[in-house]
DNA sequence: GCCGTCAAGTTCCATATGAGACTAAATTGT
DNA sequence: ACAATTTAGTCTCATATGGAACTTGACGGC
């Protein structure tokens, strides 16, 4: 009988990487965890959010959705509201609130959008620019840290299987298919 | 005057990709982003989480914390709630109320742990287990889905690297050093 | 064996969060 | 050109969330 290939995925690097270190629970959902994939990709998210949000929180008193709309400011002046929705994954509500108090604290400013009354185009403040350079840098070390047990090529080839992922994410469906769809 | 390997990690895979189908500050936080590997990573987790989580509470009514539990009781029956704590990065309250939840809903039961009279030892009943059957294949599934861009060399990769990363773990500060520490 | 410290869980509470209703502007169809 | 639909953003409200204080049991030193 042979090792069918999702035993092959879900244990895959077991044998180089040892289990020094590394929890027992923490153990199992790695080695014997028919969802890898999630397991693998929530944790290190975990890993690199938990620490660099709760720096920005307490340095510089801001929370995740008002970082987020401010670092996708920081990339890309200009956007409107519902492009940073549709790109974080927040709903428009937490945005929405996020903008009103970016602006109270005279982080960023917003502007109506002649081509669109609706809708309203935002820019970083010089005060918004110099948080996001207080805080590129510990995100850019924080994730080398995380990288620093990977050799470089090692490095990029995650970089690169990553984004090939999300490149190809546009294909996924949204909804999972339950049993029966009623009425 | 030479690229910097920085610019080479972030850039990963844009030949390779072209740019079709994503969305285009999707496609700036992929391509022009310091920080590619958070991006990815909080990308890729909301692809697989937003779905899922919502089928869950849908048609099982259990909410995030609470699968937490149930899921990691289905991989190692017997846990404590603090084990659950930490290798899932819950706050103990949270999933002491989840805890609470599913016990009220005879999903899993809890016995005194006789070694120390502080904890209780957690168990998945029959009902327990019937939701976990129930939600595995609809995961296993979705991760399915979001790997159907890589070929099964690539997902075999792509598991070793990322596994090799969580390892690696243990050996990172959790602390961000501010500039300085008063007091 | 007793005291100070630590660890496991729970409770309290202020706050963040997101679903859904709502307003107003754009767009589409006829 | 006007109704019908869609889209941007805001508001209301019930609920989830996590920090911090708290309770109880374990453990280490003397």
């Amino acid at each position: 009988m042979e090792k069918p290939f999702s035993d092959l995925l879900k244990a895959g690097g077991q044998a180089a990487a040892g289990s020094h270190g590394v929890e027992d629970l923490v153990a199992v959902k790695l080695w014997s965890n028919p969802c890898w994939l999630s397991f693998r990709i929530n944790f290190l998210a975990l890993q690199f959010n938990e620490p660099i949000y709760r720096f920005i929180e307490k340095e510089f008193g801001l929370q995740r959705p008002e970082y987020v709309v401010l670092y996708s400011l920081g990339l890309c002046d200009g956007l409107t509201a519902s492009a940073i929705c549709s790109s974080s994954g927040f709903p428009k509500n937490t945005i929405s609130r996020a903008i009103q108090r970016l602006i109270d604290k005279n982080i960023i400013r917003r502007e109506i959008d002649p081509a669109d009354l609706r809708s309203f185009v935002l820019y970083v403040t010089d005060e918004g620019r110099r948080i996001v350079d207080g805080t590129l840098q510990p995100m850019v070390d924080r994730e080398k840290v995380m990288l620093s047990g990977l050799t470089a090529a090692e490095q990029l080839m995650l970089s690169e299987l990553l984004a090939k992922v999300v490149v190809d994410s546009p294909n996924w469906p949204t909804i999972i298919n339950s049993e029966e769809n009623e009425e």
